[in-house]
DNA sequence: CGGCGCATCGATCGAAAGGTGTAACGGCGC
DNA sequence: GCGCCGTTACACCTTTCGATCGATGCGCCG
């Protein structure tokens, strides 16, 4: 709530977390910076717009703390390049930051090796807090993604296999059981048998509201 | 690329455009200020996190150009405060930014009577360019955006009424034509009447590709 | 005032989708 | 090796949906 200076004394040899910036949005970008360098203790060494970039960047200058966004551009490489950037032993550290909250999103940057995820109506506090705790190796998440979280591992039978996901992709798009075994070179018996799994495993009965159910999961996107 | 100063001098007499910035995430406004502070000729008299405040600082402050985003939490409310702003005579002017560009988020937003709109992953320089644009009272329109307008005027066919898309919502949250009669007091004739008239608006013929449509030309949305 | 679009309802009929049961095959783990 | 899961596939039956005719009342506009 009020602002207090840290128990560290401030004099004693500038230890200032390094930061990498990626963002595709120049704006948000600039806010970060405005956000960060006026806290103590951060300093932002560069700023990446492309998910490309923020890999060799994170490569080159070794920042102890990369914020990354998930949605670059078109492509959702975010979560790529989180996880080329986590792979690296003694790397940086990855804080994701994104718009979005699905499930999926979350459950995928954590095995990407994100050691936070916060969503960017969040305070500046808030931001500089889950900062520091990224550069002290410790996990930062957002209150509202974390409660996501636990309902997520609450009732985790809503994991579709692979086959299943594109079938159930194909529908969102509108496509009849007929157009999908056409383009994926199945009968149109074995796309039934796909939907139907499809439906137990979250719980409904209909291809309309199949599309709902994992949209608003986030199993599929659009 | 290169930084330069601007034609006009600098020493006139400063007739800073007042600007205030409504959005809800804290990290864009301060990325919007740091942007835009930096240029000559602006001057942010103040920031708004939600929609009703915007309107109330508005009206409070005259600012010269509001720069408004469309999507305010969980209620959309950033049409209707732009539409209410934008109402007042000698009011400001009203630049939407948002993230997204869907066709009927535009075509709202400039009903609703902005005088611009701009997506956040402008560079700094056409957001200044803009709002310049906009103080000046001329129109400024993202590139993306423009191209997406003269699109929609193209083919203008695609506008479902009330009811019709009311259904169709339903019909997208995975609701039966018998749900969704019980829902709206209808009987499913009607339901099935609507759905064949927005079948034939839209071009398709079923429920899921009516969706999939709907959704990509923001008809929809979620 | 006579259309026209919108919203409401009805009936019919064929096509599509969904429910249930069954089954084969390959991979993976205990 | 045996069982579980994912993927593929088929048959039969019921329900739902979509297409095509209708029809009525209402408000708006030229």
């Amino acid at each position: 709530m009020d602002e207090r200076t840290t128990g560290r004394a401030a004099g004693t040899e500038a230890p200032s977390v390094r930061l990498l910036l990626a963002d595709d949005h120049p704006v948000v970008r600039a806010g970060l910076r405005a956000v960060l360098e006026t806290e103590p203790g951060f300093r932002v060494v560069a700023e990446a717009s492309s998910a490309e970039e923020a890999v060799r960047l994170a490569g080159e200058l070794a920042p102890d703390v990369v914020l990354m966004d998930l949605q670059f551009g078109e492509r959702m490489l975010g979560s790529e390049a989180t996880e080329r950037i986590a792979s690296v032993p003694g790397g940086p550290r990855v804080l994701i930051l994104t718009t979005y909250d699905t499930d999926t999103d979350i459950l995928n940057a954590i095995e990407a090796g994100a050691t936070g995820y916060l969503l960017k109506d969040a305070p500046p506090e808030e931001l500089a807090a889950a900062v520091r705790s990224a550069a002290a190796g410790r996990t930062a998440l957002a209150p509202a993604v974390a409660s996501r979280l636990v309902g997520r591992m609450r009732q985790r039978e809503a994991a579709l296999s692979r086959r299943e996901t594109e079938v159930l992709s194909l529908v969102a798009e509108g496509l009849s059981n007929q157009q999908i075994s056409k383009q994926l070179f199945l009968s149109q018996a074995t796309v039934k048998s796909h939907l139907a799994h499809i439906y137990t495993k979250l719980g409904v009965d209909s291809r309309t509201s199949a599309v709902a159910a994992a949209t608003s999961q986030g199993i599929i996107r659009r």
